[in-house]
DNA sequence: TGAACACATGAAGAGGTCTTCAGATGTTCC
DNA sequence: GGAACATCTGAAGACCTCTTCATGTGTTCA
């Protein structure tokens, strides 16, 4: 295994309209408490949409209302098993770019000064 | 140089409520169109306003606010250059956020099946 | 078929977000 | 000091979001 963001991302190039939009909707799903706790739990694994409530403690309702905005963003998928909805993430750039942005918002402002010289 | 997201980045635990909101703070801060356009213009290079919102096509208070909110959260810094204030993105970690979000969206349900088996 | 379970969905309201408009603040140069 | 420039800030309104409540759909089992 091991691929991935391997050496290096390509930086992107300024968005444009269109791209910026793509990219915020999909950002916007990650950017709620609950939706991020819920996939948070998802990416340790499948697990089917009531234990997964209690997991995040939210009414049952609510998290169908974000699976499905998280399904319609490709973001997850569930499929049918007996009575329960087996809910997982989609793929494995979901789960890195959940561990990436966890680790580096829990990072910011942390950085170690390594410039040679101060600023300017 | 050459440091950041090494090898690994730690696989985030069931986050709690508290890191849960801290962290959807942080990511609701790229999930806008506006804020995307301005962080990948400053990710660029730095930029006093007025280039900012000429380059992004919004107008100057808009920009503004939106630069208010990104320091908040320690996203960026403005320094005073005579008239100017200059703004550019606060640390590494604001960048590779920026970069592998932006890569990892754009490859959403594109991956390639190169597991050796299918799943499961 | 009917009851119980698991999940989805629609409607509605509280609350938040983003932009615009108007005006305030800070800076340079004469 | 005063004019012009660059940026910031507060208020207000249009719009979107998240949760709850009530109910609908699908599945199992007897």
């Amino acid at each position: 295994m091991g691929h991935g963001v391997e050496g290096r991302v390509t930086p992107p190039a300024q968005l444009d309209a269109e791209s910026a939009a793509t990219v915020a909707a999909t950002l916007q799903a990650l950017a709620t408490p609950s939706r991020l706790r819920i996939l948070t739990r998802l990416r340790h694994g499948a697990c089917p949409v009531g234990e997964l409530a209690e997991a995040v403690e939210m009414e049952q309702s609510a998290v169908s209302h974000q699976l499905r905005l998280l399904r319609a963003l490709g973001l997850v998928t569930g499929t049918r098993q007996g009575r329960s909805v087996v809910y997982s993430l989609y793929d494995n750039h979901v789960a890195m770019l959940l561990d990436e942005a966890v680790y580096h918002i829990e990072h910011l402002g942390l950085d170690v000064i390594d410039e040679v010289a101060g600023p300017a």
